[in-house]
RNA sequence: GGGCGCGUAGCUCAGCGGAACGAGCACUCGGCUUACACCCGAGCGGUCGCAGGUUCGAUCCCUGCCGCGCCCACCA
C-alpha cells in the first residue's frame, strides 16, 4: 500500500536535490548509441563559460527539458546534449578585466601564458551555469558534455576549415572590415550593432567641387572624388585632378555609377581604406588607399602635423577647425541623425577599415542554406521567421572569421620565409612546397560562431564517423530564441550542410525573449532582471518552470513576475495536495480499470476528459505550443479533476463498498495519468508523488499515457456537464440570496428519471441540499440544462432582490432571443450559411424563449 | 531606407470568419465544507487601436491611418 504521510505542504527543497541526483546516479539520462528504440536528439545552446544562468537560459532550458522527458516517456532514445561555448571576445575580455585590476595586460604575460590563465579561469569560475542547470531539472546527459576548445571539437575547427580552404570557399584577403579599437580585433558584420548617433554633417570646398561627411578626420585619407559619369555639371572635371584641403595631395576626380547625383552635391570624397564603397570605387579606378589610423584609432603617420597621433575623435574636431580656418566649412552646422556602428561587446564606436583577414565565401554555402529551408528540409516555428532567416541567407556577405585574439582557435595555417602558405590539421612539419621546416603559424584566431556552427556535429564526434553521429544526427529540435538566428541558427545550417549528408536539425522552434511583469525587456540598467535562482529559491525550481511554461507562446516574448511563479507554485502545491488526497482515500494506481460498464458517470466523465487532455497536450507538443499544453494540464488538474472529480468522487468513497474501490481505481488511474503528463513540465514535485502513488520507481522511466479511444464518452461528459449547470445555479442562487453556506436547505431535484437517480445525491451534496421526497409550498426553483431544483428558504428569502434577479435574468434573455430572431430573418443568413449553424441557432432561440417564459413565470408568482 | 511583429478585461496574454467559453493575476462578496486558506464558492470587468472595404456574417480577411516594439541597412 501507497505510503500516504505527506506533509499538507509542498517544501521543493527537501526533494529537488535529491531527486536530481537519484535521476543522474540511475543514470536516467545517459544515451546509448546501441538499440532499437528511434532517437530523439537536441544539442544545447551552448552558454558562454562566462555566463550564468539567467531568465532566457531557465526559459529555453524548460522547454528543451520538456521535450526531451517527454521523448524518453515515449520511449525513444532521448539525447539532451549539454556544452559551453568558450565565447571568444567575451571571454577574453572577462579574462582582461580580472587582470586589470592586478595591473596586468596580456601583453606582459605573452600568449601562451595568457591562454594558459583563461584555462585557469575556466577551470575556476566557468561553467557555473552548469551546476544552475542541475538545479532548474535539466535532464542532459552529463556524460557527452562539451566544449568548443575541447581537442575532439577543436580538431573538427581545423579539419571543416582544411576542407573549406581547400575547396576555395575560404580565403585571406585585404577588405575593409568592422575593427573594434578597444577589441583590437576585426569583427563581423552581425557583431556589430548599428546605434542612431547625433552626428554634424559637415560640407566641405574640394576646388570647384563640394563633398559631405561625417567622419570629418577622413579626409586626411581621401585619394579621389567621385561624380556620377552622367552628371553634367562634373563632366569637364573628371580626370583632373584637385589639391586635398591640409594634406596638400593631389587627387584624382573619376566618374563613377555608385554616385547618386540627385544626393547632396552629387560629388562624394574617396576614402578607400575606411568606407566599403569607396574601397569597390577604388579598385574600379585603381586607386590607392591610405590607411590613416593605428589599431587604437589614433591617427598614423600617414596623416600630417598635427593629426598625427590624435585619437580619432579628437582628430575629427580639430580637421574640422582647421579646415573652417581656412575657409573651407560650406555649410553651417548642420546636426545629422544617422546610424553608427558599435561593438557588440564593449559597445565602442567601430571603424570601418582596411585590414588583411580571413574570409569565408559564403554564397554557396548560404545558398544551400536557404534551399533546405525552402525545400523544407528543415522548418520553423512559427513558419515567420523562415522569412527573416532568407533575408539574411540571401543577402549575406563574405563572412570575416579572423580574430586578432588569443583565446580561441588558431587559423590551422603556417607560413614559410619563401611566403607560401599551408593549411592543415596538424600542424605541420615542414613546408611541401619547398620543404622549409621553420614554419610560422597565423596569429589569429577564428571567430566564436565559427566553431558553435559545427556544434550539432562536432558534438557527436565528427570528423570521426561515430556510432553517436550515426545514430543521434540530424538533430530534431533546435530551440533558441529569436536574436541568434543569424549568429548560429543559420551558419550552422552553412556547415551542417557543407560537412554532413544532412541538415543540422529538421525544426528550429523558435522563442521569444523574458520580460518582466509589466512586458519590458530585462536590462541591467533598468534594474529588472530577475535571478531565476531566486525564484527557484522561494518557490521551487517546478514553479519556475511551469511559469515559464505557461507563458510561452511560440515565436513571441514571455512575461514573468512574481505572480505568475507564485500562482505556479500554488498549482505544484495543489497537485501535492490532491495527490495526497488521493493516497488518504485509499486510492489505487496499479488495480485493473473497471469496465465503463461498471462505472458510475463521474468516473466516466473524468476518464472521458483525460483522454481529450492527452490528446490536446500531444497536439501542442507537436506545435511546441507550450503554453496551450500548460494551460489544459492546469485547467484539467484544477477545474475539472479537484474542483469536480475529486467532490464528486467523496460520496462513493464515503460510502464504501464494490463502488468505492471502483472509484479509487480510478482516482488512482487518473492521478497516475496526469502526474505523468505534468513530469515534463514538473519533474520534481510529479517524482515526489508518482513512485509512492504507483509503487513504482521513477515517473522520469514511466510510460507517456496514450489516449484510449475507448474511454471516450460523450453521454457521461454532457450529463456531468448538466450536473455543473445546475449545481452552479443553485450555488449562484444561494450566494445572492444570501444563505449560509453551511446551511443545508431541504430540496427536490427534478429532470429526467435516469438523470436524477444516477446524479441526484451528487447534486445534493455538491449544492449542499437535503432531498425529501416532496417539494413544499412556495419553495424556489431554479433551473439549468433542464434539471430543475426546487428548495425551501423557509421564508429567508429576499423577495426584493429575487425580483431583482429575475428581471435580470428576463432582460438578457429578452436581448438575446431578439438578436437571434433578427438573424434568423435575415433571408441571406438563412439561405447562406451552413445549415448546421442555422439550426444551431434556431435551437438557441427555442431555449431563449423557453427559458424566458419560465423566468416570466417565477416573477409572475412571487408574492407582492 | 528596407523588412517583420504587435495594439482583445485594471495588468500579462490566449483566441484569429460564425454566440467574446476567454485564462492567470488583480478586484468585490461569502466561507476554517474532514486534500489543500499556496484553499473553497459566487461575482464585477471588454464599442476586440481608429476609419473604410469584402462577406449573409469580421476581433479574426483586404486597404489606409494612429500608436508601440524589434530586426536588417556601405547613400556620402
Amino acid at each position: 500500500m501507497p505510503n500516504a504521510d505527506l506533509p499538507k505542504e509542498y517544501l521543493p527543497h527537501d526533494v529537488e536535490g535529491r531527486l536530481y541526483e537519484s535521476w543522474v546516479a540511475r543514470g536516467y539520462f545517459t544515451v546509448s548509441p546501441e538499440g532499437d528504440r528511434p532517437a530523439y536528439t537536441i544539442v544545447i545552446p551552448p552558454p558562454n563559460v562566462t555566463g550564468s544562468l539567467h531568465m532566457g537560459h531557465a526559459f529555453q532550458h524548460t522547454l528543451m527539458d520538456a521535450l526531451t522527458r517527454r521523448r524518453r516517456m515515449q520511449g525513444y532514445e532521448s539525447l539532451w546534449l549539454p556544452g559551453m561555448d568558450h565565447a571568444g571576445i567575451a571571454t577574453q575580455n572577462v579574462v582582461e578585466a580580472t587582470m586589470r585590476s592586478e595591473g596586468v595586460t596580456r601583453h606582459d604575460l605573452g600568449r601562451e601564458t595568457f591562454v594558459e590563465r583563461v584555462w585557469e579561469w575556466k577551470a575556476e569560475y566557468g561553467g557555473k551555469i552548469l551546476g544552475q542547470m542541475r538545479r532548474l531539472g535539466d535532464g542532459v546527459d552529463w556524460t557527452r558534455e562539451r566544449f568548443t576548445m575541447d581537442d575532439g571539437l577543436s580538431r573538427a575547427v581545423r579539419t571543416i576549415f582544411q576542407r573549406l580552404y581547400d575547396d576555395g570557399l575560404i580565403y585571406r584577403a585585404e577588405r575593409i572590415i568592422n575593427w573594434c579599437p578597444r577589441c583590437m580585433t576585426a569583427l563581423s558584420d552581425i557583431e556589430v550593432e548599428h546605434k542612431e548617433v547625433e552626428g554634424e554633417l559637415v560640407s566641405i570646398a574640394y576646388g570647384p567641387l563640394t563633398v559631405a561627411t561625417t567622419r570629418v578626420e577622413t579626409m586626411l585619407g581621401d585619394t579621389a572624388v567621385a561624380v556620377h559619369p552622367e552628371d553634367d555639371r562634373y563632366r569637364d572635371l573628371v580626370g583632373t585632378t584637385i589639391t586635398l584641403p591640409l594634406v596638400g595631395r593631389e587627387i584624382l576626380v573619376v566618374a563613377d555609377e555608385h554616385v547618386d547625383p540627385e544626393f547632396g552635391t552629387g560629388a562624394v570624397k574617396v576614402t578607400p581604406a575606411h568606407d566599403p564603397n569607396d574601397f569597390a570605387i577604388a579598385q574600379r579606378h585603381d586607386l590607392p588607399a591610405v590607411d590613416i589610423l593605428n589599431t587604437d584609432a589614433t591617427l598614423n603617420d600617414a596623416v600630417p602635423e598635427p593629426f598625427r597621433g590624435m585619437d580619432r575623435f579628437a582628430a575629427r574636431k580639430a580637421v574640422r577647425e582647421a579646415l573652417a580656418a581656412e575657409g573651407l566649412i560650406v555649410n553651417e552646422r548642420r546636426p545629422y541623425l544617422h546610424a553608427v556602428g558599435h561593438c557588440q561587446r564593449c559597445s565602442t564606436v567601430v571603424e570601418p577599415r582596411l585590414s588583411l583577414q580571413w574570409f569565408v565565401k559564403v554564397e554557396p554555402l548560404a545558398k544551400a542554406a536557404g534551399d533546405a529551408v525552402r525545400d523544407g528540409r528543415t522548418t520553423f516555428v512559427p513558419k515567420m521567421w523562415e522569412k527573416t532567416y532568407f533575408e539574411w541567407v540571401d543577402n549575406m556577405h563574405d563572412w570575416c572569421i579572423s580574430r586578432q585574439l588569443w583565446w580561441g582557435h588558431r587559423i590551422p595555417v603556417w607560413y614559410c620565409d619563401h611566403g607560401h602558405q599551408v593549411c592543415a590539421v596538424e600542424t605541420p612539419e615542414s613546408c611541401p612546397e619547398c620543404g622549409m621546416t621553420d614554419l610560422r603559424q597565423d596569429e589569429d584566431v577564428l571567430d566564436t560562431w565559427f566553431s558553435s556552427a559545427l556544434w550539432p556535429f562536432s558534438t557527436l564526434g565528427w570528423p570521426d564517423e561515430t556510432a553517436d553521429l550515426e545514430r543521434f544526427y540530424p538533430t530534431d529540435v533546435l530551440l533558441t530564441g529569436y536574436d541568434i538566428i543569424f549568429f548560429w541558427v543559420a551558419r550552422m545550417m552553412m556547415f551542417g550542410l557543407y560537412a554532413m549528408p544532412d541538415v543540422p536539425f529538421r525544426t528550429v522552434a523558435i522563442t521569444g525573449l523574458v520580460r518582466d511583469g509589466q512586458g519590458r525587456k530585462m536590462s541591467k540598467s533598468k534594474g529588472n532582471v530577475i535571478d531565476p535562482l531566486d525564484f527557484m529559491e522561494r518557490y521551487g525550481a517546478d514553479a519556475l518552470r511551469f511559469a515559464l511554461a505557461r507563458g510561452a507562446n511560440p515565436g513571441s516574448d514571455a512575461a514573468i513576475s512574481d505572480e505568475w511563479v507564485e500562482g505556479a507554485r500554488n498549482f505544484c502545491n495543489k497537485l501535492w495536495n490532491a495527490t495526497r488526497f488521493a493516497l488518504l482515500s485509499g486510492a489505487d494506481a496499479s488495480a485493473p480499470l473497471p469496465p465503463a460498464s461498471e462505472l458510475t458517470g463521474p468516473d466516466r466523465w473524468i476518464l472521458s476528459r483525460l483522454q481529450r487532455v492527452v490528446a490536446q497536450v500531444d497536439e501542442a507538443y507537436e506545435q511546441y505550443e507550450f503554453g496551450a499544453l500548460a494551460q489544459a494540464l492546469y485547467h484539467f488538474a484544477w477545474d475539472e479533476l479537484c474542483d469536480w472529480y475529486v467532490e464528486l468522487a467523496k460520496i462513493p468513497i464515503a460510502a464504501g463498498g464494490a463502488e468505492a474501490d471502483r472509484t479509487r481505481a480510478v482516482l488512482g488511474h487518473v492521478f497516475d495519468a496526469l502526474l505523468r503528463l505534468l513530469h515534463p513540465l514538473v519533474p520534481f514535485v510529479t517524482d515526489a508523488l508518482w513512485p509512492t502513488l504507483t509503487g513504482n520507481e521513477s515517473v522520469v522511466v514511466a510510460p507517456w499515457p496514450v489516449v484510449d479511444e475507448s474511454r471516450h464518452d460523450a453521454a457521461a461528459e454532457t450529463e456531468v456537464e448538466r450536473l455543473q449547470a445546475v449545481v452552479t445555479e443553485v450555488r449562484r442562487f444561494r450566494a445572492e440570496q444570501q444563505v449560509k453556506p453551511s446551511a443545508k436547505l431541504p430540496a427536490v431535484v427534478r429532470a429526467d428519471e435516469t438523470f436524477t437517480a444516477a446524479y441526484g445525491t451528487a447534486i445534493a451534496s455538491l449544492a449542499r441540499l437535503d432531498l425529501v421526497a416532496e417539494a413544499g409550498e412556495g419553495w424556489s426553483t431554479v433551473t439549468a440544462s433542464g434539471v430543475e431544483v426546487s428548495f425551501d428558504l423557509s421564508g429567508a428569502v429576499d423577495i426584493a432582490a429575487e425580483r431583482a434577479r429575475l428581471a435580470k435574468a428576463i432582460a438578457a434573455h429578452e436581448a438575446e432571443a431578439k438578436k437571434l430572431s433578427g438573424k434568423l430573418g435575415n433571408d441571406a443568413f438563412v439561405g447562406k450559411a451552413p445549415p448546421a449553424v442555422v439550426d444551431e441557432t434556431r435551437q438557441r432561440l427555442a431555449d431563449a424563449e423557453g427559458e424566458l417564459a419560465r423566468l416570466r413565470a417565477l416573477l409572475d408568482a412571487l408574492p407582492a
